[in-house]
RNA sequence: GCCCCCAUCGUCUAGCCUGGCCUAGGACAUCGGCCCUUCAAGCCGGUAGCGCGGGUUCGAAUCCCGCUGGGGGCACCA
């Protein structure tokens, strides 16, 4: 096989049955951004063993959030490669050649004990609170004995043989240090199954193997699998990978992250307008901080930085207002450098909330934009255009409850809207000067505040009392639909029940 | 039940390996203040942490032991 073993190569290898996952992609970006740190190569490995949950769509959906991300492989089930093919399920003669190796060296054997039987053993050391280890009762079967489970129908699983009086198995973790294992604890557990298909710790050494991964990091549930899999390279006469485990990340409630304390697919963060860029910048600083004081790393800076020793070993929880922050500092960069970035952004939180339908043509883009350039830096994730800036794309405006008391129940408030209808109706061309000139002269003659018509209008034209300035936001709006808005306005509080329609 | 991993502000972490520079640094969040047509941003300031108990040492967040707490594993799952 032509792959240089001096090359680093890590991977990762997800299985396709759902979204990329947050925890995944952390745990993918690590073996992305040290193989590149290493000028490596990095390979993506399709785990679709689970024929009844796997399935292509899930897969395409992987590669697509991936790509969304901006990891990238030199190798994978979509671009092939020299250790292919790279789904699992189509190395199926991988496995079956080296579980005879390790059959004809007798480090594996069949098993025919059923699931059923089993599971009575499991049960008898649970009730005598005993660890559960497999009885061996295959271990040295007869030719005889053989013949007559086959005789019954039993077809075997095939077992790898640990034995009692092994050494000390030595992990060496790139980011724990030494973990020791005694081999007194492992069992000889089923590596391929009654219907010769590979488990996943057979299958994963086959694959990392041939595949001449030379870095595995990955969960820290795998720890505990490593030994075995060590016995495994060690009875096939292989050279293990060097290994650095990560623990997972958890939601706030300090539990495996899951839905109920956020989202956890990274496509629900693309879909809520989050940048990519901000979230690999992010995924870093939840195991690892570059520099002392300081939060913001480019791509390029974070692979520079990047030494695997430094890593964290505390499971981080999963910081949503860190990452919406850190987001917000992005998009306001983009703000100044690619404002075209920022409506991209905000295009899947509209159209998920139907404001938005259809192709977007160039002239929606550019009206996007110019609410984007309105709405400014208070567009932290891209679905802050809805919070800040829907009533830049509806005429249903509703207003808030809490402003209406404060806003519209005074006597005046429909007569000074009204007034000030009047006034926005004669220019010809509503600018932001425009109507601040005639906001203050109106004010002046009134002898109020500015401030006392500010409010009211904001709220009549956009139903908030947060938002854009209101000179900016008029503007955009344009002379017609703020007339249409505060007739709309005058008219509602009119009818408001305990108002005295002035 | 057995095995393994982990432990610094609410959260992410720096410091720990190579004890003293740590009256423990930064960031997010939070709380004040400034700015201001609101909000956001920005600026200034504050609150807040070495899980506990023993050692070792002149001196421990840093080294050792125990405990507690959290996580993971012990499948014909991955």
């Amino acid at each position: 096989m032509p792959i240089s073993m001096q090359k680093v190569r890590t991977r990762y290898a997800p299985s396709p049955t759902g979204y990329l996952h947050i925890g995944g992609a952390w745990m993918a970006f690590f073996n992305w951004l040290f193989a590149r740190s290493q000028t490596g190569a990095f390979i993506l490995r399709i785990e679709d063993t689970d024929r009844t949950r796997s399935t292509e769509e899930y897969e395409r959906a992987i590669l697509e959030d991936f790509h969304w991300l901006g990891l990238d492989w030199e190798e994978g089930p979509d671009v092939g490669g020299p250790a292919g093919p790279y789904r699992q399920t189509e190395r199926s003669h991988l496995y079956r050649q080296y579980a005879q190796t390790l059959l004809d060296r007798g480090a594996a054997y069949h098993c025919y004990c059923t699931p059923e039987e089993l599971e009575a053993e499991r049960q008898r050391a649970r009730v005598a609170k005993q660890p559960y280890r497999y009885s061996g009762r295959c271990r040295n079967l007869t030719p005889e004995q053989r013949a007559e489970f086959e005789r019954q129908g039993r077809r075997p699983t095939i077992r790898l043989r640990i034995h009692d009086d092994g050494e000390t198995i030595v992990v060496n973790d790139l980011v724990r240090g030494r973990v020791e294992f005694d081999p007194e604890h492992l069992d000889d557990h089923i590596i391929v199954r009654s219907d010769g298909s590979p488990l996943y710790n057979f299958a994963n050494v086959v694959d990392d193997h041939t595949m001449a991964i030379t870095h595995v990091i990955r969960g820290i549930e795998h720890l505990s699998n490593t030994p075995k899999q060590w016995i495994m390279y060690q009875a096939l006469g292989w050279e293990p990978p060097q290994v650095a485990h990560l623990s997972n990340i958890l939601g706030t409630d300090h539990k495996k992250l899951s839905k109920r304390t956020g989202d956890t697919a990274v496509r629900d963060y693309k879909r809520a307008g989050f940048l990519p860029e901000a979230l690999l910048n992010f995924f870093a600083l939840m195991a690892w901080y570059p520099e002392e004081s300081r939060e913001i790393f480019s791509v390029r800076e974070l692979i520079e930085r990047f030494r695997l020793k430094d890593l964290g070993k505390a499971s981080p929880v999963f910081d949503m207002a860190k990452l919406t922050w850190m987001n917000g500092v992005y998009m306001r960069e983009l703000l100044q450098r690619d404002p075209g970035r920022v409506v991209d952004a905000c295009l899947e939180p509209l159209r998920h909330a139907g404001l938005l339908d259809g192709q977007v043509t160039a002239q929606t883009h550019a009206y996007i934009r110019q609410v984007v350039e309105v709405l400014g830096d208070r567009i932290k994730v891209g679905r802050d255009i809805l919070t800040y800036g829907d009533f830049f794309f509806t005429d249903a405006v509703t207003y808030e409850p809490d402003a209406v008391k404060k806003y519209f129940s005074q006597k005046t408030a429909a007569t000074m809207l009204a007034q000030l209808r009047d006034r926005v109706a004669k220019v010809d061309r509503l600018d932001a000067a425009a109507v601040e000139t005639i906001i203050r002269t109106m004010a002046s003659e009134l002898r109020i505040e500015s401030r006392e018509i500010i409010h009211p209008a904001r709220l009549a034209l956009t139903g908030k009392t947060a938002g854009p300035g209101l000179f900016e936001l008029t503007a955009l709006l344009g002379r017609d639909r703020v007339v249409q808005r505060l007739d709309s306005a005058v008219e509602w509080i009119r009818r408001l029940p305990d108002s005295r329609g002035v």
